[in-house]
RNA sequence: GCGGCUGUAGCUCAGCUGGUAGUAGCGCCAGAUUGUGGUUCUGGAUGUCGUGGGUUCAAGCCCCACCAGCCGCCCCA
């Protein structure tokens, strides 16, 4: 058998890879705007940069990692996530002497062992944005507003949400299944979180024994999970469980209604969700994730949070408050859905030695000008047409001893059908007006 | 990592209770007189039937293992 992609690893061929490059666009030109910048940090790591980072006791640094020594015997790691290495970058670079927010954004892959599935790859791609230096929940709103008019830009809708609040994303657009939908809450911190934890695990000490078999084993490995059960015969005893927001200390509780109340501001709608658990352990207060209802299973487009312990955790002796998010660009580009690619402006037909030997400058003069050309290789004029037309050209640009005994260029309307002999003076202006 | 389903030409698939792969559709290639495509007509190519074993006189169809994909769980983007 010859050798194929390994398994959760796929190329991404034309004409699907012209909606990736869109989405990335789109999503440089809203960072720009927020005045984000571009960071590229490397793909692999040290491990214990991971370890310490995202959580010795999280999923992905215990079994999801793709970890190997190094000849000199160092632990190095696949990047499962960025926000990390941000961090560590951050910190390397001393960029808190930098004045004001520091704001930076990342698309590049991650990787993840898991077992594949459609939305979830090995290989996935993450575009991600993170703001550090400011414990603000201005900043919190802001990150948010952010991903959301990356979503909006790139043509999803907002769903219509619950306890909406007013908005204008306008979600009668759509109908509830088929758009985006923004899950907010807060976690907590160091302080009132162990609180929150410690009675939590007393009431499951009590309810858990009445639950699915999952819950029971979670109530004692990641209690905060069995928040998230979808058993619904579960759904009951759940609700009886105590919420997080209920136990958020007085900053924290401040924290996340001023966060609200930006948001609110700005028209955007949301959900609170007291029982949204993120499986990244440096999340604190502001957590959030967006869904869509087109993705099936793994519906979760994009996830983030705030994480202000995350520097100390790697080792920084200044603090260094941030928050981000990253989006699954995997999962937006499926739920974008699919688009043609853009044709070639011309499709070229030189006939014969003379033409050919003029081709090549021409060529090079309509595509100084911005207009694309191929050049066809075939010798027969009807073969060139076919080709034309089953690539969807715009134009078909007919050169042979006729035209060159006469100094004009014949230029075929694939769509119409007509055709005109130019000049050459006559021959970009003709096809960039009808471009435009 | 666990459970279920699936795997036949480039793509979508057919293949009856095991008998030696289908003129299938789309696509691709070549023709239907000399420099004109999109419609039409004619002809053609392509498969170690996911891989490797096993049962059988005989396997695409049955059994086992492996691989890959999909769905669900777990988790997350």
């Amino acid at each position: 058998m010859s050798i194929r992609a390994i398994k959760g690893t796929r190329d991404i061929l034309p004409p699907t890879s012209s909606v990736w490059n869109r989405v990335e666009a789109v999503a440089r030109e809203v960072f720009r705007t927020f005045n984000y910048h571009e960071i590229r940090t490397p793909i692999f790591e040290e491990t214990a940069l991971f370890a310490r980072g995202v959580g010795e006791d999280t999923d992905i640094v215990g079994k999801e990692m793709y970890t190997w020594e190094d000849r000199d015997g160092t632990s190095l790691t696949l990047r499962p996530e960025a926000t990390a290495s941000v961090m560590r970058a951050y910190i390397e670079h001393r960029l808190d002497q930098i004045p004001g927010v520091k704001k930076y954004y990342y698309i590049g892959p991650m990787f993840r062992r898991e077992r594949p599935q459609k939305g979830r790859y090995r290989q996935f791609f993450q575009i991600g944005a993170e703001a550090i230096g400011s414990e603000s929940p201005i900043v919190d709103a802001e990150v948010i507003e952010m991903v959301v008019a990356v979503l909006q830009r790139v043509g999803l809708k907002a769903a219509k949400t619950a306890d909406l609040i007013s908005s204008d994303l306008d979600p009668t657009e759509s109908k509830g299944e088929e758009g985006f939908h923004l899950l907010l809450n807060s976690v907590g911190c160091s302080k009132c979180r162990p609180n929150f934890m410690a009675t939590l695990r007393d009431r499951l000490k009590d309810v858990a024994p009445t639950m699915c078999a999952d819950c029971q084993r979670r109530a004692t490995t990641n209690p905060l999970r069995v928040l998230d059960c979808k058993v619904p015969d579960d759904q009951a005893t759940i609700d009886t469980l105590p919420s997080i927001l209920d136990h958020l200390c007085e900053e924290c509780h401040q924290h996340f209604k001023v966060v609200q109340q930006h948001l609110r501001h700005r028209g955007i709608a949301f959900e609170i969700k007291p029982r949204l658990v993120r499986g990244l352990d440096y999340y604190m207060r502001t957590t959030f994730e967006i869904t869509h209802g087109a993705l099936g299973a793994q519906n979760s487009v994009l996830g983030g949070g705030r994480y202000d312990g995350l520097a100390e955790s790697i080792g920084s002796k200044v603090p260094a408050p941030g928050i981000g998010f990253s989006i699954g660009e995997d999962r937006l580009v499926m739920s974008v859905g699919e688009e043609t690619q853009p044709a070639v402006d011309v499709y070229f037909a030189p006939m014969g030695d003379a033409a050919d030997a003029l081709a090549g400058l021409l060529c090079a003069e309509l595509r100084a000008a911005g207009i694309s050309v191929e050049r066809s290789v075939d010798r027969k004029l009807k073969r060139a047409l076919e080709v034309a037309n089953k690539m969807g050209a715009r134009y078909a640009l007919i050169l042979g001893d006729n035209e060159i005994a006469t100094g004009t260029y014949l230029v075929k309307d694939m769509a119409s059908g007509e055709q005109v002999g130019l000049t050459r003076d006559q021959l970009v202006e003709h096809i960039r007006q009808k471009k435009n």
